[in-house]
DNA sequence: CTGTTAGCGCGTTCAT
DNA sequence: ATGAACGCGCTAACAG
């Protein structure tokens, strides 16, 4: 007795073999038929074998087409955390972008560690992605840096495209967003509403995107003559958490005539603005707030944020198209960043 | 004259060969060193295949891994839209859950479309994914929806693993969350804080996880003897915009005497909110709101939101081990849902 | 322990 | 237009 009677363990997947065998043609035809190019093959065989393919609920091999193409359809994204907004949004530009070109991508998560960061670009590299975008990156230099570097170097020399997103400490393609300019137009346009006393929550001080958008700020208001106590200046982790304990410390250190706390990010605006009220003050009324990103939650809190604008699904999108080196034109201009004024900075009459 | 000279072009990675014939061993050698499971190797080979690797920058081929392997170490994900917080915290949880396990993610959007899931589910089993995790789905039998069983069948008859989040509406290992009871579990809360009066702003008619949110809470008025005017109730796109519009058009036809309104899912809640407030109308005081899921955002926004707390992170990760079939002891109780009373739904004296 | 060799599933010349 | 044969990068017997 054979085994056909057995309980049908997994049986392996159909093979492109199979199908020109099932379709009675060879195994050339049956590849040109089902993935060549331009086709070029008889309309009775192809019939023939498409259907042999659908009844084999054939599904070709996308790592052995890989392996023989010697090159992937895939895209390797690494952000710092998948369930925050500004990430996320990222991430769906890309993966917009991506289905569009045919392309697939996987995604990872560095949860803003360094050594994790470099870690998951080498198993990544692994799958010879077409491209590799970093949104999670933005540390000063170290070590650590050095090693990303060399690695990221090693993929593009192998054909591989690589593009960074935000800051370009490290010289690769990059979708740069100017954080400085954007923190000095949100010091303007503050101090346009009368505000003089300011007070910021920012990261740690190796990150580069919170350490540009707070350079940018404090240099807006400077050129306004003013300037922010450095004791009204509290790092903390760039979370709603770390944006909540921020300005709880803040507020624990007497918020004295402090007229509008800058939070580096709306996530922390965000947090910074439950922290105000749960200590029983009203944020934009006893103490303005403003953030950066312009998330969507911006507009939904009360009073709504006031924030610096950043199309981050498009920043996605124009990641993927730049390391694809299909560039259009308005992927050379920066992309644009705009203050957006809301009531939780209400104007200030002096 | 060579081409040694010329501008270095892309030259194709180095291969398990090239650091084999560096390090002056076999294959067989090389590929222990670097991949092979148990260490049987000699410590001074082993040591000249390693350098030999870093000097060649060698990255193993994960394609040509798996092709020889006959397995995968990917995962497949589809969400409806990765910048949804619902779908990003799952994603969040899938791939914490993966990197744990050493498997890489890929991840694709629906977008809420029936044909592009089944399209996207045919070409990620090209992947070989050990398991497929489908949160995206939840809708009525179809057509579609059976081709789309037919070929996760396929998948699975292949030794492949998948999991569904959220409803069981077709045969596969599925992460339950419990809407109906959810809904009901509100119900009774909101009619335990004084309410009577109910409207409700959900999605379209063959959405499963609408449908059972909403069918829980009205059988859980029911059990107090309450109900929902049909009139009352409108159908939206289950987004912030669909819940902003949803809550207009309920304005529009005129609150009357309505207390409370139940949006099924946060988000929606969200954008309600705002509609609310845009209106001149005070959430929580004029019109009480509650949402379903427990977003992050739910406690920041004012008043904080009623709803139906899912640990979303959570889910993610027992939806990979469970399509794993390493489900850990309480992998196998229901997902633990809880309504969370916030200020949105303050207690109303009658 | 180490090296040889035969595949894995597929694309692609090169003949026919 | 079609088929036979080789190669892609790697793993896994199978010998030594």
């Amino acid at each position: 007795m054979t085994e056909s009677g057995r309980t049908a363990g997994p049986r392996p997947p159909s093979t492109l073999h199979d199908v020109a065998r099932e379709a009675g043609v060879s195994l050339a035809t049956a590849s040109r038929a089902l993935n060549g190019s331009t086709r070029k093959v008889n309309e009775l065989l192809r019939q023939r074998v498409l259907t042999a393919a659908s009844k084999l609920d054939y599904s070709p091999n996308l790592s052995a087409q890989a392996v023989a193409r010697g090159t992937s359809m895939t895209v390797a994204l690494l952000v710092a955390d998948i369930a925050d907004p500004y990430y996320s949004q990222i991430a769906a530009g890309v993966v917009g972008e991506a289905d569009h070109e045919g392309l697939l991508v996987t995604m990872a998560a560095t949860e803003r560690d360094a050594v994790r960061e470099l870690d998951l670009v080498r198993s990544l590299r692994g799958q010879r992605p077409r491209v590799m975008i970093l949104a999670a990156s933005g540390r000063d230099a170290g070590p650590t840096s050095d090693a990303l570097a060399g690695e990221l170097r090693a993929f593009e020399a192998n054909g591989g495209r690589v593009a960074f997103i935000s800051t370009d400490e490290l010289p690769f393609r990059t979708v740069r967003l100017d954080h400085t300019t954007g923190g000095e137009a949100l010091a303007h346009a503050l101090v346009g509403a009368g505000y003089r006393r300011f007070a910021a929550i920012t990261g740690a001080a190796h990150l580069r995107t919170p350490g540009d958008r707070l350079t940018g700020f404090v240099a807006g208001l400077a050129a306004s003559g003013l300037a922010i106590d450095p004791d009204r200046i509290v790092r903390t982790g760039i979370t709603r958490d770390g944006g909540y304990d921020g300005m709880r410390t803040l507020i624990e250190r007497e918020l004295g005539d402090t007229e509008v706390v800058f939070a580096v990010n709306d996530v922390m605006a965000v947090g910074a603005m439950s922290a105000i009220r749960d200590a029983g003050l009203v944020p934009g009324r006893d103490v303005a707030v403003a953030g950066f990103d312009d998330i969507p939650t911006a507009r939904d809190v009360t009073p709504p944020l006031t924030t610096v604008r950043i199309p981050l699904e498009e920043v996605g999108r124009r990641a993927l198209r730049l390391a694809l080196g299909e560039a259009i034109e308005t992927d050379e201009l920066p992309v644009p960043i705009e203050v957006v004024l809301r009531e939780s900075t209400p104007v200030r009459p002096r």
